[in-house]
Parts: structure tokens; C-alpha cells; sequence
DNA sequence: GCCGTTTTCGGCCCGACTGTTTTCAGTCG
């Protein structure tokens, strides 16, 4: 049987809503497919044991219908409901909607209408000026669209998160030293640490009568491209680097509030403000009200949280996957912190494809105030890295040996990234193999096995008793590369039950383990460990991102090996072996 | 289409902004 993924039948409920909305169906009929997708997709059980026990039906959000259609697809792998609207909705629509201020509203007026199903028709109809015409539509909306049209042709949706990090220092420094400004955080995915970011957001507090200037000034910035727009209340303005950013200035009364609504994220908003409803109280950007409009006064997020009975809830967690009720009952965990982090793994040398030599990286770990560095270069199979032969190995370690003389203090760990292999081995025999400290085994190539034979692959990998760490799991490369098809909710289980650990992949490209697997993995008695992957000095900072998804994941500290002292480490990576 | 500690029917988060209108619909976050 074919295997579907969460992610298969999220996308199918996703466009069922939206196809919902293109033939002008009941508007909640569309969101209980959107909310069933989202629903699916951050399920921490596996969907096809919950179909085959009927247990999907149980799920909140999941009704009659829904769990009839992902029975369909989980056990046939079609769904003939989701077929038929396919053949009904032209394929363009889809494009046409991210189009921005076109929705599916206009998008269905402009295929009735028009009979226009394509991008690229819509651009020659609004040039040819026939869309002016239209109910509800002018000569603004027309312009708007080709904009619009030419803006997707430009630019990428979203950003990897140290590029919006980057942007957004000056601007945060800007807005925070700013004299008239009381108060004033970073809010949106950034401060969420989401893995790809739109753009920056930023919510500051003033005096009314300073708005102006200090707005004024915001687009004066080095580095700003363009001026998007520029009120009172909210300024856009897209920088050189083609990221946009948005500063929102608020009383300082009304701060807490803005900063826990424009952080987001919508989902979490949503679930909030239902929760505010349902204790006789409403909740908007401005403020959190009961009696009508009794502002319930909050200097804080926290105290915010409060009023509602609510743990705080650190902005990593607000993705509507729990939390809530996690804080209802106060068993927010104590997240990871950076300043938990005591030593690394997973860095390269120019043993194989990285710049630092042995000396070097220790160096600078000293300097940064680590404890212990574990060095991984590529294993011989990766040519493409110049991975070590056993000659170059015993060579490398005639070094490390040396350096560790130099550094008693230090701990130096031994260790490799050993490519697994198709058939699921490590790529050295277990002579060899034995001879590091740890291994860190990852997927290299021929990323496109069927899911079964990828899921054997790394569950055969992680069975092995020498590999310490699985290393980027889902091989996911953000905006680039989709992650490889397999069950990995399986390979975790297996993992923990042989006792492997599971990096987090600190590397922005990659920031995986994917948080959205963080607590099943504990849950299964999986420890990781925030690996920057690092091949020059100045990667060794990503930890600050794998920090973020850890938390986003819902990681302890306990449940972080580089978090440990080093006599903890030492034994942890014994433990598998010595089994 | 989903849901229910006042409900099995009648709701379903909220407000700004834009552009189209002359009181409102659609989009967005």
C-alpha cells in the first residue's frame, strides 16, 4: 500500500478549501477543511493507525465528513471527492490567488466573467484594460493586479531566517534607541523563529504626537529601497536586499496587546480570542475587554496570559498546536535557552569541506566559551566533500591527538559524518567505526528511493549500533530542496528505542529536525543535540537558529546532549554502545 | 463542515485598509 504522509492529506484538504471558495461555497464550509488540514498536520499520532482504528473520527476539528475523505486517501491513496473538483477547477486559479489582493472572491468573478483560468491571460486582460469593467472591480484594483502579477515574477515569498535576522538588527536598534519610543520588540514569524521568514515586523510604543517623526525618520534608514506605504499607525518600506519590513507604533497602553497580536501566529490569534470569547471577553490588537469595552489593563504579555487564566506561553510555542491548553494546565515546559548550550558538534575542517583546521575550531570554541567541540568531517563516500579514505583518517587523527595534548582542559571529540548508504549501512566497517567517539549518520544522495525502501533506509541506519546521532533527517533544504518521502515517524520510534540521538541541523538551510516533530520525538525518549553543521568559524553563531526550532519543538534542556557537562556527554555517547 | 458545562441548530475571530461604492465587499494579517 502506498504510504500517505500528514503532509499528502493536509495539501488535499488545503485545496478543498480553496476550491470551496473559487465555486463560492459556504465560507465555513472552506474553513473546516482548512482547519482539518492544519489539524492533520500538526497530529503528533500516526494517521494511518489512527484511520485503521477509527480513532481519526475522535480527533476535534476532524467531523463525519472529514474523517470519511482521509479514510479514502490514507487506506487508497485517492480521494474521488477531491478528483472530481479538480476537474472542475481550472489549475490557475491556484496561481491567480497569489496574486496579491486577489483572493478567491475576485478570482471566481474573473473565471466567470472573463473565462480567464491562467496568469498569464489575466496579465493580457488587465493590459488590454478589460478588467474596469467588472462589478466591483476599477481602474486601481486592475493596476493593483498587474502589480501584483509583476511583484510574484520578482520576488520569493519568504526568506531564510538569518537573512530577515540580519536585515532586522539595524532596524531594531534603530527603533529601540530611538528616543521618543517607550518601548519596542521584534513581533511576526522572526520572533516566532519560524524557519522561513516573510519579512520583519517590529511594534514600538510612542506619544501620539511623535508618530510622525519617528516614522519619517524609519524611512530615512540606510538601505531602504522603497517606501511601500507610511501612516501613522504602520509603515512598509522594502530594503535593498529585497526583504520588506513593517513598523507598527502603538500607546504605550496598547503595547502588550499589539505585540502579542501582530506576533502571531493567526492561528494561535484565533484560538485566543475564542478562548477570550468564551469567558465573556473580546480581544483585538488594541486591548483584551470584558463588559463591553472595560479594557482588563496588562503592562505585559505575561499579565495578558494571566487575565486569561493562561501560563505564558514563550512566542516560539504560538502555533495552535496545544499550547493553549498546555497553559490552561500550567505545564509549559522550561524551554532550551542558548545559555544552556555547552559544547558543539557536527563541525568540518578542511579535512574535507570545511575551512578551520583542528587547532583552529578549538581556538575559537575556547573563545566562545564552550566546553567540548566534536569534530565530523564527510566519510569517504562523499567524493563531492572530499570525505576521508582511511589514510586521510588516521591523519586526522594524528592531529586531533596532537591538538588534545595542547588543550588538556578542552574536550576534543572524535568524530564522523558517515554517509548512509542506500541499503541503510554506514559507509566504514566496524573496525573503523569504532575507533571515533561518536558518528553522526546522515543522507547524502539518491534522495528519491520509494518511502518504504527511504524508511528502511534510516531505520536500518539508526539501528546500527554505532551511529550516535542521526544527522538533517528529513533532508529538507528550505525554499530549495522538499524533504525525502518516507514515514519518519517511524525512523524516530526506532531511534528511540535503540537509544539514538537526533540532531537539530542549526544550519538555516536546513533547521531540521523539523520542529514540528519536537515533541513526538520526546515523547519517544529521543534526546538531540543543536548541531550547527558549521564549515567556517562564523556558522558556529547558527546555533542561535538551532536553539530556535528546539524551542519551537518544545525541547528541554534535559532532552539536549550539548546542553549537558561533559562527563554527561561522555557517557551518553557510550550508552548505545555499550548495550 | 464542525461543534456544544446554557445549545443537536445556529453560530463560526477581529479590525484595518482599499477600492468600490453611497453603505459595503473583499482581502489581509
Amino acid at each position: 500500500m502506498a504510504e500517505t504522509s500528514k503532509k499528502d492529506v493536509a495539501k488535499v484538504l488545503n485545496e478543498i478549501g480553496t476550491m470551496m471558495e473559487l465555486k463560492g461555497e459556504n465560507p465555513f464550509k472552506a474553513r473546516a477543511y482548512y482547519n482539518g488540514a492544519r489539524t492533520i498536520e500538526t497530529l503528533t499520532e500516526d494517521i494511518n493507525s489512527l484511520v485503521e482504528s477509527g480513532e481519526i473520527r475522535d480527533v476535534k476539528g476532524i467531523g463525519e465528513a472529514l474523517s470519511e475523505k482521509i479514510t479514502e486517501l490514507v487506506t487508497t491513496g485517492k480521494l474521488e471527492y477531491y478528483e472530481n473538483l479538480k476537474e472542475e477547477i481550472p489549475e490557475g486559479l491556484f496561481k491567480m490567488l497569489e496574486i496579491p489582493g486577489l483572493g478567491p472572491k475576485k478570482a471566481k468573478k474573473i473565471w466567470d466573467d472573463l473565462d480567464i483560468t491562467t496568469v498569464g491571460e489575466l496579465e493580457y486582460a488587465c493590459q488590454e484594460n478589460r478588467l474596469v469593467d467588472l462589478e466591483g472591480f476599477g481602474a486601481k484594483t486592475q493596476q493593483k493586479t498587474l502589480d501584483g502579477i509583476k511583484f510574484i515574477k520578482k520576488y520569493q515569498e519568504r526568506w531564510l531566517i538569518d537573512d530577515v535576522d540580519e536585515a532586522s538588527k539595524p532596524l531594531l536598534e534603530f527603533v529601540k534607541n530611538h528616543e521618543k519610543v517607550i518601548r519596542a520588540e521584534l513581533a511576526g514569524s522572526l520572533r516566532r523563529h519560524f524557519e522561513t521568514v516573510k519579512d520583519v515586523d517590529i511594534v514600538a510604543s510612542c506619544a501620539d504626537e511623535d508618530r510622525k517623526q519617528i516614522m519619517k525618520e524609519f524611512t530615512e534608514l540606510s538601505g531602504v529601497d522603497t517606501i511601500i506605504g507610511s501612516g501613522e499607525t504602520k509603515t512598509s518600506i522594502r530594503l535593498e536586499s529585497g526583504i520588506n519590513a513593517d513598523l507598527r507604533l502603538v500607546s504605550d497602553e496598547q503595547f502588550p496587546y499589539a505585540l502579542h497580536h501582530f506576533t502571531g501566529s493567526k492561528e494561535h490569534n484565533t484560538a485566543m480570542r475564542s478562548l477570550a470569547k468564551s469567558k465573556d471577553m473580546k480581544m483585538n490588537e488594541y486591548g483584551l475587554f470584558q463588559d463591553e469595552d472595560t479594557l482588563v489593563v496588562c503592562e505585559t504579555e505575561e499579565e495578558i496570559f494571566q487575565a486569561l487564566g493562561l501560563h505564558y506561553i514563550p512566542p516560539e510555542l504560538r502555533e495552535n498546536t496545544g499550547e493553549i491548553e498546555y497553559a490552561q494546565n500550567s505545564e509549559i515546559p522550561e524551554l532550551l535557552k542558548f545559555e544552556d548550550i555547552r559544547g558543539v558538534f557536527h563541525v568540518h575542517t578542511h579535512y574535507s569541506d570545511g575551512v578551520p583546521g583542528i587547532r583552529e575550531w578549538v581556538e575559537f570554541c575556547i573563545e566562545q566559551g564552550y566546553e567540548y567541540l566534536g569534530i565530523t568531517d564527510h566519510s569517504k563516500s562523499a567524493f563531492y566533500a572530499n570525505g576521508l579514505e582511511s589514510d586521510r583518517l588516521r591523519e586526522q587523527w594524528n592531529e586531533i591527538a596532537k591538538v588534545r595534548e595542547e588543550f588538556p582542559e578542552f574536550t576534543l571529540f572524535q568524530g564522523i559524518e558517515s554517509d548512509i548508504l542506500p541499503d541503510g549501512s554506514l559507509d566504514y566497517d566496524e573496525e573503523i567505526l569504532a575507533k571515533f567517539d561518536f558518528v553522526i549518520a546522515s543522507v547524502h544522495s539518491n534522495f528519491n528511493l520509494t518511502p518504504e525502501k527511504q524508511t528502511d533506509r534510516l531505520i536500518k541506519a539508526v539501528q546500527n549500533k554505532y551511529t550516535t546521532f542521526l544527522g538533517h533527517p528529513t533532508g529538507r533544504l528550505l525554499l530549495a530542496r522538499d524533504e525525502y518521502t518516507m514515514d519518519l515517524q517511524a525512523v524516530i520510534e526506532a531511534a528511540g528505542e535503540t537509544g539514538t540521538f537526533i540532531e537539530i541541523n542549526a544550519n538555516p538551510r536546513r533547521l531540521d529536525l523539523d520542529w514540528r516533530f519536537g515533541k513526538f520525538a520526546q515523547e519517544h525518549g529521543i534526546k538531540t543535540s543543536i548541531n550547527p553543521d558549521a564549515h567556517s568559524l562564523d556558522m558556529l553563531d547558527d546555533i542561535r537558529y538551532g536553539v530556535g526550532i528546539a524551542r519551537k519543538g518544545w525541547f528541554t534542556k534535559e532532552n539536549v546532549v550539548n546542553a549537558q557537562d561533559v562527563g554527561t556527554v561522555k557517557e551518553l555517547l557510550q550508552m548505545k554502545r555499550n548495550e
